[in-house]
DNA sequence: AATGCAAATGATAATTATTAGCGTTAAGGA
DNA sequence: TCCTTAACGCTAATAATTATCATTTGCATT
């Protein structure tokens, strides 16, 4: 049976205060203050199960972390090379691409992620002053 | 100043020959017995050099592992949550997109990278026999 | 309120893909 | 042939994630 955990409630609130899609150490970092007790491993448990349940969704992995979103609104992402900021594009998939696919392919299509990558504002920037 | 290497050479021919987007440790299992003096840590040097190079692109990270490809044409992947079997999906983004994500973001973007994720056909098929 | 069961947790060891360090080998210009 | 250093093999190190297990705690039942 599936129990009230105040520390599971604050790790799926955590990921939903924010448009950082954050990774497990952030979260982790960000509640350890009211939470000194706080496992990371907790973190990680809860994570994967809110993923499991579509709570959550994986966005991608950038710099060998897992980076999670609360909007499941079909939408791209864009990352950056440089910084690792993952941020949203709206532009939204549509059903047909995944039915293009799976006749395509024969197969069961679930869901597509369309991201994009390159150097963002910030970045960009800063290279030109560096430069 | 850059060298012949018949090992590197043949890592991206193994790369090359084949449509199933390879791992590290598929390409070293797959040279070893032509070259059984062949070390894991040059595969994994020669793979991050060849995508630094731009003769490979790396398509996605799948079960931990990263995965390879050397269709540098842009074409869409498919990825099966079941088998992590990768294939083509011949949907080819335009850069049309890139200008449109660029725009929204003022980053300058350099591609994208459209991922379907499913069953593919053939654990649909096992997984019918077996249920 | 006390009790009992199993879910949830904390702490930490284990796992595992990838990278770094370093001594050796060998490509290829002089 | 000699010399420089790119490329290599070997292996230790790194680091994110997962597994393990003893303890804690939500909550249904008494």
């Amino acid at each position: 049976m599936k129990r009230y955990s105040r520390k599971r409630e604050a790790i799926l609130e955590a990921i939903r205060s924010t448009k950082s899609h954050p990774s497990a150490e952030w979260v982790y970092a960000k509640l350890k203050p009211e939470f000194p007790d706080l496992s990371l491993a907790t973190v990680y448990r809860n994570l994967a199960a809110f993923v499991e349940s579509g709570e959550l969704v994986s966005v991608a992995v950038v710099d060998s972390k897992e980076r999670y979103d609360a909007d499941l609104s079909s939408h791209a992402h864009f990352i950056c090379q440089q910084c690792g900021d993952v941020s949203d594009v709206d532009i939204h998939g549509s059903r047909e691409l995944d039915k293009l696919a799976s006749e395509y392919l024969g197969a069961k299509v679930e869901r597509h992620e369309l991201i994009f990558r390159g150097i963002c504002h910030n970045c960009c920037e800063n290279s030109d002053i560096a430069g």
